[in-house]
DNA sequence: ACCGCTTTGTGATCTCTGTCACTTTTGACC
DNA sequence: GGTCAAAAGTGACAGAGATCACAAAGCGGT
């Protein structure tokens, strides 16, 4: 089953228009390693530096988890990037990283990522097009906090998470529905809370499960339940 | 009182290495604009995509305050640059910028500012660094959110604002001491709270208020009252 | 000193949701 | 089919804080 992909940075996006001899040579120079499912990548506030690339699995960026509860920043797919911010400052790094699932990852020294950037001023711009995605997510993270209750940010979590089915028209689904206990670390709350905010709207129709899909039957409505603080209830 | 200073971006942080040449040549590039208290200067959600500097006064980032709650992003004061992230992405405005206090910026067309950053990489550099300031602030503003209490929030923030006391050794002091609605909006919670949380230190002397400037007696026991969740109680 | 406005200090409520403690399902693997 | 562990519903409670409503200071200007 080892999908013997090779040990390429072929398919990182950041690379995408760069010419494959660069590709290659970058290959080359990365020190490459595979992780099992669970196994920490990065540990929060050490002092490495380099700049990792997903080749194969995904990973999940988590804060600081001294206390108990859990709070994942991202998820993050192949050919996406992760530990920028700690090659671009020197600081230590911000967050933990786990992978997902099995997960085959390449490390480039921060010289060499600072070099590339001097180099070569597309990739520096979709970094910088990067990094600014990350900020306005954050930002809205943070609103979200700040002026959603914990079952509205739910909500707002799986219209994220929801793709349009295919099949009706209208109908959209999160397919598959991640465990709960991942999606609360993703609102920052609880998972009893959200299989409460599940639950309660099962009975309306507006929501329901089958096996591990869930599908939105009527979008519209579902964003309305977002709306102002509290007060909500379900449609009546 | 007017202080005429010259229209210049001199004193602009991202610039400092620039050449004096070539930063009077950007200032008569910029529109410059000025703006009263409480104005606002940028519309969240809007489609302008100018960079903007601030020569003189100070700026504060709210997010999209549509509900009577205002969530406060950061304050920014002269030298500081906003509105890097609409002309990177060419998305929407992310928040609104407000002037805190009379206030004069210089408005730099995105083109022109995307150009600087092909050609000259050690702002390019500056950038980078900064937006990763951004995001590790971002960062640690959620990670509060997830697993402090409104009140340690409150105190984790005067740590924030206070500077060691010139005068009394292992004194620390915040001064002025900002409307506690201003403290409020920053750590997303009311202005009754922050009272609260200040009035319920004064009695234990490890918080002392005089006037405008607020004293934090013993930092390192201070620190200590923001550790795990709940469960604290004024030092015993 | 005297207004009038902005900031603060507080009390009384009320509700959301974090916690605990279990039970019930699901799923994966023999 | 059977066994076990992880995941998912739920009930009961308690407590932090958001809200609402005033009263009391502060502060500038005249």
């Amino acid at each position: 089953m080892q999908k013997t992909v090779e040990r390429s940075l072929a398919g990182i996006c950041l690379f995408e228009e760069l010419d494959p001899e660069v590709i290659k040579r970058l290959s080359e120079v990365c020190r490459w390693r595979r992780y099992r499912r669970g196994e920490r990548i990065i540990e929060q506030g050490s002092e490495s530096r380099e700049v990792l690339f997903i080749a194969e699995g995904a990973v999940c960026i988590l804060g600081p988890s001294a206390s108990g509860r859990e709070v994942a920043f991202a998820t993050l797919g192949v050919g996406s990037h992760l530990g920028e911010l700690a090659a671009i400052d020197g600081e230590p790094r911000s967050a933990s990283a786990v992978a997902q699932c099995d997960t085959l990852i390449a490390e480039l020294p921060s010289d060499r990522f600072l070099r590339l950037l001097q180099d070569d001023g597309r990739i520096t711009l979709k970094l910088l097009r990067n990094l600014s995605y990350m900020i306005r997510s954050g930002d809205v993270r943070i609103m979200e906090l700040s002026t959603l209750a914990a079952t509205q940010r739910v909500y707002a979590e799986l219209l994220r998470l929801a793709v349009p089915d295919a099949g009706v028209q209208g109908q959209w689904v999160v397919r598959p529905l991640p465990p709960l206990r991942e999606i609360a670390s993703h609102v920052s709350t609880t998972r009893e809370t959200v299989a409460r905010a599940l639950g309660g709207l099962y009975p309306s129709g507006l929501l329901r499960r089958k096996g591990r899909n869930l599908y939105i039957m009527d979008r519209p409505a579902f964003e309305q339940l977002i709306g102002r603080r509290s007060g909500s209830r379900a449609a009546s």
